[in-house]
RNA sequence: GCGGGAGUGGCGGAAUUGGUAGACGCGCACGUUUGAGGGGCGUGUGGAUACAUCCAUACGGGUUCGAUUCCCGUCUCCCGCACCA
């Protein structure tokens, strides 16, 4: 009999019964209930599993549990987001093709991640860099090709100087490659984009209805960016419109100036009509722009000071007062937003502000309430408007919504919402990526592979590496020349791969139907499956993954292959793993904890307690290594109650009462994603058990039932030794009930005048007169109230009473 | 700067329609078992103390019979975005 938790000898053993049963097979089309979880598919690193993975594999693995314990058909898969550069680099330095490293990567991966004991179905495995997976990421983007929505453009993009290689935007953090941390600078490129901006409205309004942890939505609804205002067309002396965005529609008559980025196309206009008188200032202005990455150039320093050129030659003219204004070019203002042009409110806007004070502009006050000599005053709440003709006297609100009617009135403006959300930069100039299944013919232009011809299949290489150009590999091969599938004429390939967030996009929708060959997934599958109903992922993904695969899922719906609007119904975010010095796990920090060590020392069960009880799950904390061991200790003693047994039906009315109290809590505790007070509960009942020396056989498998989703081997074991012939990883959850729970006394905190005074014990069912009674009689209690008069009584149920003295 | 979150013992952390602050674990101390160590089992563990009490949840106020919880103000830390007009 097991009085340890032997894991060595058990935790394999079990993990290949589940696995000869097919004890974790989600089917499809069941009578139960469905219930689909799913978690983050990993990238496969050559450095193997970090701790970190285990937390939420673990966390939604006993969502998972205890969903199939309460009859639920649970889909639970796991798969792998192969593509990416890492691979690739490593490939590159050690001439081995990405597809074996790749390989032997997943194998090394999935060997750890078995050992964890995670009720995958592994039947429903997906791997992105599959050609019979990566058809349908191509088929997808045909249909959006389609639809209008991918497009290709030249435009300035984040280029990578270490990965020679375009980056997102989102790709981009804190000026730097997210990935490898290489310097990041503006270079114009014709690039594959996605127009994920058409769905920015929906991508915000559709938040509103699902279960996402607040963090999430607010984060992804800030990067959207949405923004109301208006449009207004300025005009210059040269017969040219000059049309802005402002949100301040109704200071217009505060505009002193205006101001163009230095990439705005009227200057080279201008320029070429030789209007402007220091062209060449000018053209030395927007040459150290251009040189400028876009950090530097967005940069926030204290001590950065604007900087600009006035256009000489050219005069703005205020449509709200007619004024004549100068026009700057300066690198405040982005070409990327809006409409690349702004007119300048100095006394209501912080940049503007610096700007005017720097190049000595006047600064006119139109809302009162600040002190304009000191700073920039933009409140919008309080204030009236001052020197701004018909709109003086109203307040910012309805001088806002004055000025747009007028300005609409007169054709010089319109309401306007924009979005800081940019499109989709969907090129890379790397091999290992799903290939962009586009043929570029001289005569048709851009044309569409076949459906019939996909997947387009990555050719093997020599050689890796891009170009230094910054073309694809790829580019240097036979495989690019083909034949126009419209014309029969020569066409060349496109080169560029897929962003490796292209796979990422729709797995989920994969696992429901994962060997189809006719379809991405078949429709009745999906319709069963859809939506995922807990996702939970790290907070690192929400403006990329995330918002990428909403707007996938999205427009799949619109195609009429989803029947759901949102993929997923409900979104929750752990917090990471820290070194015991309580900074983040790196090689370089000599902090890392390898889950391959700790399952080795202390078991799988062990590893998969611990990251549940370490803290919050939403938050960070730090590993202890003294913490691991407290969790063995509660596995082993977990074991040790079996030879405890005594009987069967209640030990005790305490123990009957306890056992009932901790269903109730694990099972509430798992839903609200508070593992680590679920694993307190049975600690503590664990320690009353010991307390009393004995239990039941009832008692005991109850107890190693509710443990089983946290602790799936050791309980098994004991589940068995029992002499049960089930599984229990598939055995009902047990039921909670109230009045087996209920505790025969209550215990009363008694207060005088807000001081706790006493504790009375009383039976449970002592009604508010007797309880009170009670509460006067104690000793100590009636000292307090000798000689008072009781001025109140305060009788909280099963709680605490409180008398109210003078 | 904007947005979000958090400040509780030596440490990780519990406790919310306001109701016994510190559950549970770690660490520490003592006892016990053992040839020793380790391990197990048990007891104790916020601070001060005149041992009746008093103080204590970042800081300062307020509401209340009662505040970690609600309100006002201040400070600190973490995360995200960042010249988005």
């Amino acid at each position: 009999m097991t009085t340890k938790y032997e894991f060595s000898q058990i935790d394999k053993k079990w993990q290949d019964i589940w696995d000869e049963k097919e004890a974790f097979k989600a089917v499809d089309f069941s009578p139960k209930p469905k219930y689909y979880t799913l978690v983050e598919f990993p990238y496969p690193s050559g450095e193997g599993l970090h701790i970190g993975h285990p937390r939420p594999y673990t966390a939604m693995d006993i969502v998972s549990r205890k969903k199939r314990m309460q009859g639920y058909n649970v889909l639970f898969p796991m798969g792998w987001d192969a593509f990416g550069l890492p691979t690739e680099n490593y490939a590159i330095k050690t001439h081995t093709a990405p597809q074996i490293v790749t390989e032997r990567n997943i194998a090394h991966f999935k060997k750890q991640i078995k050992s964890l004991g995670l009720s995958f179905d592994w039947s429903r495995e997906v791997n992105t860099t599959d050609p019979d997976y990566y058809r349908w990421t191509q088929w997808i983007f045909l249909q959006l090709y389609k639809r209008g929505l991918a497009y290709k453009t030249t435009m300035p993009v984040n280029w990578c100087t270490s990965c020679k290689c375009v980056l997102a935007n989102e790709e981009v953090v804190a000026g730097v490659c997210e990935r490898c941390g290489g310097e990041v600078v503006r270079k114009v490129k014709s690039q594959w984009m996605l127009m994920i901006t058409a769905y920015a409205q929906r991508l915000i309004d559709d938040l509103a209805d699902l279960d996402f942890i607040p963090r999430v939505k607010i984060q992804e609804i800030n990067w959207i960016g949405r923004s109301e205002g208006a449009e207004i067309d300025f005009s210059a002396d040269t017969g040219d419109k000059i049309t802005v965005y402002t949100t301040r529609p109704d200071t217009i008559f505060g505009a002193t100036y205006m101001v163009m980025s230095p990439e705005h196309e009227l200057i080279e206009k201008w320029k070429n009509e030789g209007l402007l008188k220091n062209a060449d200032e000018i053209s030395e202005y927007q040459a150290q722009a251009a040189r400028k990455s876009d950090f530097e150039r967005t940069e926030l320093d204290a001590d950065k000071e604007k900087t600009g050129v006035r256009l000489d030659g050219v005069t703005g003219i205020n449509p709200g007062n007619g004024a004549d204004i100068p026009i700057f070019i300066s690198d405040y203002v982005l070409s990327t937003y809006g409409t690349g042009a702004i007119m300048a409110v100095p006394a209501h806007d912080d940049r503007d502000w610096a700007f005017a004070k720097k190049f000595g502009l006047p600064i006119v006050e139109v809302v009162a309430g600040g002190n304009i000599e000191e700073a920039a005053y933009t409140d919008v709440e309080d204030g009236l408007m001052v020197n701004s003709g018909f709109l003086t006297g109203k307040n910012v609100a309805d001088a806002k919504l004055a000025i747009t009617e007028f300005l609409e009135e007169h054709g010089v403006g319109r309401a306007k919402v924009n979005y800081k959300l940019r499109d989709w930069v969907f090129s890379r100039q790397r091999y290992w990526g799903e290939p962009i299944p586009m043929i570029y013919c001289e005569k048709c232009g851009w044309v569409s592979v076949p459906e019939s011809e996909l997947p387009v299949k990555l050719p093997e290489l020599e050689h890796y590496a891009p170009t230094e150009d910054g073309e694809s590999p790829l580019s240097q091969l036979d495989w690019v020349n083909t034949t126009c599938p419209q014309c029969g004429g020569k066409a060349k390939r496109e080169t560029d791969t897929m962003p490796n967030w292209a796979g990422s996009s729709w797995y989920f929708l994969r696992y429901c139907d994962p060997k189809n060959s006719d379809a991405l997934a078949d429709k009745e599958k999906l319709d069963y499956w859809m939506p995922v109903d807990w996702y939970n992922g790290g907070m690192e993904h929400v403006t990329l993954h995330l918002l990428y695969s909403r707007f996938w899922a999205k427009f799949l719906y619109d195609e009429g292959i989803l029947s759901c609007i949102e993929p997923y119904l409900k979104r929750t975010a752990h917090g990471m793993i820290l070194g015991a010095n309580g900074e983040k796990m790196s090689k370089s920090r000599g902090n890392v904890i390898n889950p391959d060590d700790i399952v080795g020392q202390y078991g799988a069960d062990t590893l998969r307690l611990y990251e549940m009880f370490i803290g919050d799950f939403e938050k960070s904390a730090p590993w202890n290594p003294d913490g691991v061991k407290g969790c063995k200790r509660f596995l082993d003693r977990t074991a040790g109650m079996s030879a405890m047994i005594k009987g069967r039906g209640a030990s005790s009315r305490k123990i009957e009462s306890g056992l009932h109290k901790v269903i109730k809590k694990v099972t509430e505790d798992i839903d609200q994603m508070k593992f680590n007070t679920a694993v307190a509960a049975m600690m503590s009942l664990q320690n009353d058990i010991y307390e009393q020396g004995h239990l039941t056989k009832d008692e005991f498998e109850t107890f190693i039932t509710i443990l089983n989703p946290f602790a799936p081997h050791l309980t098994e074991q004991l589940w068995e030794e029992c002499g049960n012939q089930s599984i229990l990883s598939i055995s009902p959850w047990p039921e909670y009930d109230e009045e087996k729970a209920a505790d025969e006394s209550v215990t009363y905190a008694v207060q005088v005048n807000g001081k706790l005074r006493g504790t009375i014990s009383v039976p449970a069912e002592t009604s508010k007169e007797d309880a009170l009674a009670a509460a006067k009689a104690d000793e100590k209690v009636a000292g307090y109230l000798e000689g008072k008069t009781l001025v109140k009584e305060i009788f909280v149920p099963g709680r605490m009473i409180s008398f109210v003295v003078k």
